[in-house]
RNA sequence: AGAGAGUUGGCAGAGUGGUCGAAUGCGGCGGUCUUGAAAACCGUUGUACCGCGAGGUACCGGGGGUUCGAAUCCCUCACUCUCUGCCA
């Protein structure tokens, strides 16, 4: 969330920004911040007061009590009655305040960088650049959710059946080529200096709030009620939720981890006819990225996450364009984010397979995630990027790798696979 | 899952109702000494909030309670360890 002291130095630029995201009646929304922050002030320092003299008493008391003068002790103790009373009082008030102010903070999003566009949808979104191209494909090209019938491959029938719409089984060759491509993208990774974790699938309640999953998405992730977790929505969660309540120092930067995990998703709300196959999934495969590093640096950090991404595309020989998210696609946590999207030749269709985002201060506000120098300690800045979402990766392969010998394996999967065509 | 024992500052580890935000040791930082280093010695060393400041408040696993006063007593939850059970 949003650093109050930010927030009161920079009200206008805050107010501005939310704007930019069509946030609703930001002005209004940030005066209730602003004046229940002056409030909570107001409160404490006159409960802090009491506090203290009440303090000052029961020490006498101790002291009274030490020197067997009991009566004494009796008359100081009749004075803190009306001061107990006071402080039960205002504290309740205290918590009360605080627990408005937190919650009001919580609804409130990240404030876009000023180098995202202004706009409402996706329509909005700044196309950044254009690389590669895809193969013309003949009348007769199949999309994706054919061919893996063709090729038996997937089978999303099966996982009806056995779990439900949106869980399907991989098979055969096509579990392998998802198996080949999850360790290339380690690899890749381990080797740009990320250091690779295998983290929990599912998280408590504190980690969901620490990157800001909950309260604002809360109906999107599955939840075990029985023993209160969730199901990781991405590796995000649970590698960046590593570092809640930590204060790390300055030579331990930049933090860079990589992490492979299933992603649970439950798209209430989003299904339709125009997300068929491998293109929307309640469970999916994920290589995350992850970065921590000084503000300073951050940009300079989601240019090379995003160079890194790039770069697995290039060598997958797929075409794929650039996205800087307008401020009403931006997600409510990120400052800035860039989107990768392959074209599925077949679908004729761009798929979003990468999201690189920067959140600024705003998850480690929420994870209490600092640093230290000279005595201080600052809010870091937080990073993370998809390096790859493996389905929609598997049905551009698949489209456009498409031949009447069968689909041709990109090179630098062969090896992993242990095949180059599938047929 | 059952029984018992625990959870204290970066780490180890005292503290069982009153000047305890917390002894001591180690580590870290600064200094003295040294050509340099080590050793020794001296000093310093948590976080957040409120306040212009002086200073104040809160935090001893989380939450709640008893009390004028809680690291210390009570309740509750979580976690760790030991034994038993179960299990990839």
């Amino acid at each position: 969330m949003l650093q109050i002291s930010f927030i009161q130095t920079n009200a206008d630029k805050v107010v501005a920004g939310l704007e930019k995201r069509n946030f609703p009646d930001a002005g209004n929304v940030i005066k209730k911040v602003l004046d229940l922050d002056t409030e909570r002030r107001s409160i404490q320092s006159e409960h802090d007061s009491v506090l203290s003299e009440s303090n000052g008493l029961s020490k006498q008391i101790g002291m009274l009590m030490k020197d067997g003068k009991r009566e004494e002790a009796e008359t100081v103790k009749a004075k803190t009655a009306s001061l107990k009373a006071k402080s039960k009082t205002l504290g309740e008030a205290l918590s009360k305040t605080e627990a408005a102010l937190q919650s009001l903070l919580y609804t409130i999003p990240n404030v876009p960088n000023e180098a995202v566009p202004g706009g409402r949808s996706e329509k909005d979104n700044e196309i950044v650049s254009n690389h590669g191209s895809s193969p013309a494909l003949g009348a007769d090209a199949l999309p994706h959710w054919e061919l893996v019938k063709k090729y038996d491959i997937i089978d999303f029938e099966l996982g009806n059946k056995v779990t439900g719409a949106g869980f399907p089984f991989y098979k055969g060759k096509g579990a392998r080529l998802q198996r080949a491509m999850k360790n290339y993208f380690l690899d890749k990774a381990v080797e740009a200096g990320f250091v690779e974790v295998q983290p929990p699938i599912f998280i408590n309640k504190e980690s969901g709030l620490g990157t800001g999953q909950l309260p604002d998405k809360d109906g999107q992730m599955y939840h075990m009620t029985e023993d209160d977790l969730y199901a990781i929505p991405t590796a995000e969660v649970p590698i960046t939720n590593m570092y809640r309540d930590v204060i790390l120092k300055k030579e331990a930067l930049p933090v860079k981890h990589v992490g492979f995990t299933p992603c649970f998703r439950r798209e209430a709300g989003s299904w339709g006819a125009h997300v068929r196959g491998l293109n929307r999934l309640h469970q999916f495969d994920k290589v995350e990225i992850v970065l921590i590093d000084l503000p300073e640096n951050s940009y300079d950090r989601l240019k090379e996450m995003c160079g890194h991404v790039q770069m697995l595309l290039e060598s997958l020989g797929l075409e794929y364009r650039v996205l800087n998210l307008c401020g009403g696609d931006l997600g409510f946590t990120a400052a800035q984010t860039f989107d990768m999207e392959v074209f599925s030749a077949a679908q004729d269709k761009w798929l979003e397979v990468s999201s690189v985002s920067n959140f600024e201060t705003y998850q480690a506000n929420r994870l209490k995630l600092r640093y230290k120098e000279d005595k201080k300690t600052t809010l870091l800045h937080t990073l993370n990027g998809s390096a790859l979402a493996l389905p929609r990766i598997l049905a551009a392969i698949l489209e456009n790798n498409q031949t009447p010998e069968g689909i041709k394996i990109p090179d630098v999967l062969v090896p992993y696979c242990g095949f180059d065509t599938i047929d």
